[in-house]
DNA sequence: CGTTGAGTTGAGCCGTCTCAATCCCGGTGG
DNA sequence: CCACCGGGATTGAGACGGCTCAACTCAACG
């Protein structure tokens, strides 16, 4: 690989799987041509699909964590959404997947068929009702971030993106981050730096705390972050 | 009214409907409590409906153009979208609006109850399947602007809004701006300023030129649009 | 004609980005 | 057990894109 360009910025070098394994349309036999309901694994960095891949299957998380992400001509990549165990994700209206999809951390998927899945919309109600209220949530989360990304400041972002993780992940005050600071900044439109700043800008604030590990943080103050979030 | 604040800017004073009429929450008999499929007519400014108002009903838009917007506590606006003839919008999945929504000059609704609305696509199939495809279009829509808000610059977002626009609306090369560069501004997250040097740089490269009126554009160079646009 | 509101233009400022150095920590090999 | 290494994260200094504030133009309207 020729690139020793930066990588630490939004400004990717080309491919969205530099860490994972190499992309999987070079590798179809990877690709999950298996049989409907089937679980898969992967592990941190992996990609699911890419975008423009054809989008045959659907996709449920039973553990662990999901980045969908669009990268511009140049690399920038925004990441319209992290999904969480019970998420489903990978629906499209067309025929093609309109983002990237990889793993972070370790992660265990449902995959379905993407015309059984459909099908089975079309003939039961119940689930054509579960269809579309697991869509118009997905809209909801984009109609809000939409807010986020347009209007908010650098320590609005950070502190809505804290407690709206909060509020998905059930660990009471305790946050387990999956993804990287540059995900985060991917996210938020943001860079890893003003992320990072923030961060610790919050936690000398002694909003939040830093567990060991970097990558988990505890809550102090859910009151001060909700005043700083807006 | 006390404000003389410059109310130009993405921060507003206070109320969303200060170029309208006065909150319709106060007039409930403005408020479409009409037969079910019925027309309405609105005038440039006036509320539709506003954020956290009862979400009884849904509208398709006839003719005219309408913006939908959040509001933060201090006024920021962010416009999530801009909806066009043909278009649905007011769907929500909980009880109250999570947007309020203004025409842009005189518009016409049809406006349906609610519960018909989603009884008819709990029995009939196909109305099931049109109300998933115009749900999952709108988000879409949403994620597309993601990228835009989150990753690129005043120029790209002019650009790929001005370009998004002319895909919408049929009126080959001529542009109609239904919305003034304000709402252009609250949704590409900029300010109103920015929009208007943005604009005027385009017009100095050719790109674009103003019709009189000023609020029409005509598309000189759409390849030089879309180069600039990302 | 004065007024009003939308749009344009200019000058300076500020929040975030860029670039670069450094820290930290877990993993690897000696 | 320790030195080394690499990648993620933090920190600092300076640059810059878009914002703020303010003046000005222009057309619509009474």
């Amino acid at each position: 690989m020729l690139a020793t360009s930066p990588q630490t910025s939004a400004r990717l070098p080309v491919s969205p799987a530099l860490f994972g394994q190499m992309r999987a349309e070079t590798l179809p036999a990877l690709r999950p041509q298996v049989a409907p309901q089937n679980r898969m694994n992967f592990t941190d960095g992996q990609e699911i699909f890419a975008e423009g891949d054809d989008a045959a299957h659907v996709y449920e998380i039973v553990s662990g964590a999901v980045r969908t992400s669009k990268l511009l001509s140049d690399g920038r990549r925004q990441i319209d959404a992290f999904h969480l165990a019970g998420d489903i994700f990978g629906i499209e209206l067309g025929a093609e997947h309109r983002f990237s999809a990889d793993a972070l951390g370790d992660v265990t998927l449902i995959v379905r068929r993407r015309v059984s899945f459909t099908a089975r919309a079309g003939e039961d109600p119940a689930a054509a009702r579960d269809l579309l209220t697991s869509t118009m949530r997905m809209l909801e989360r984009a109609q809000d971030h939409l807010v986020l990304l347009g209007r908010k400041t650098a320590m609005e972002k950070v502190g809505s993106f804290l407690l709206s993780l909060m509020e998905r992940s059930n660990g009471g005050d305790h946050l387990e981050l999956p993804m990287s600071r540059l995900d985060i900044a991917d996210h938020l439109g943001l860079t890893i730096e003003t992320v990072s700043r923030t961060l610790m800008e919050l936690q000398r604030k002694q909003a939040i705390e830093f567990a060991p590990c970097s990558r988990a943080i505890i809550v102090k103050n859910k009151g001060m972050l909700r005043r700083m979030a807006e």
